[in-house]
DNA sequence: TTGATAGTGAAGCTTATGCTTCACTATTTC
DNA sequence: GAAATAGTGAAGCATAAGCTTCACTATCAA
């Protein structure tokens, strides 16, 4: 699937269990690639993968150094998600305050 | 696929786009069924569908009254969302403060 | 009561996803 | 240089996900 905005890619990542397993892992210190295929279980070819996919839309960064390729975590795609949830609090708030205003009107009622 | 975790379902919720696109309605105000239909341009039953996971994670709340249900945003579901991102920008912070200390360290080199 | 409206359930279709295997390329290390 | 190590790429496979259609139920309205 063509995954176009930030958002969306961000939103997509974090969904999988695995990917945010390895996310876990590499919060506390980065790692590689072989290291996060022996703790996850899964073959190397899988976290290369994922780590595709992380590393697009900005929640890891990777290095090569000679053969051995080394993750980390980048906060970048974090605060995509973050502002998100901002956003829709705002919006939410916004309503709870026109919900509030209504109640708060003079009972005009007879 | 058994979505067991309450922080799973919640992500793999967020992660379709067109789930979103409710959360993004109803959170400017609760609707109906037929009207998220008409504005999404799929059937009720796709939207139905939808409906049944975002419940799952507390991201939805719904209600029938005679044959229409409303449906309204949740703010559970995203608490517990906050929260994941507050734990690993702690533990981030955590790392980060190691490295300070780290850096920190008197120089030992000669 | 007849007809329209609002939604549900089951089945099936198509595409996406997560994974594996196998072959292959770079780097180290002995 | 030969053997081990670290990772990549292409292909294929099983399952899951998102939709649709069609049949059906429940409610509201004339």
């Amino acid at each position: 699937m063509k995954r176009g905005h930030s958002v969306d890619r961000v939103f997509h990542a974090l969904g999988d269990p695995t990917r945010r397993a390895i996310l876990d892992r590499l919060v506390h210190a980065p790692t590689t690639v072989t290291r996060l295929a022996e703790g996850l279980g899964i073959t190397l070819t899988a976290v290369g993968q994922h780590l595709q996919i992380l590393e697009e839309c900005a929640l890891v960064r990777t290095e090569k150094l000679g053969r051995v390729r080394t993750c980390s975590i980048q906060y970048l795609g974090f605060d995509v998600l973050e502002q998100w949830i901002r956003d829709h609090r705002s919006l939410w708030a916004r309503r709870l305050d026109r919900l509030a205003d209504v109640l708060a009107e003079p009972d005009e009622r007879k």
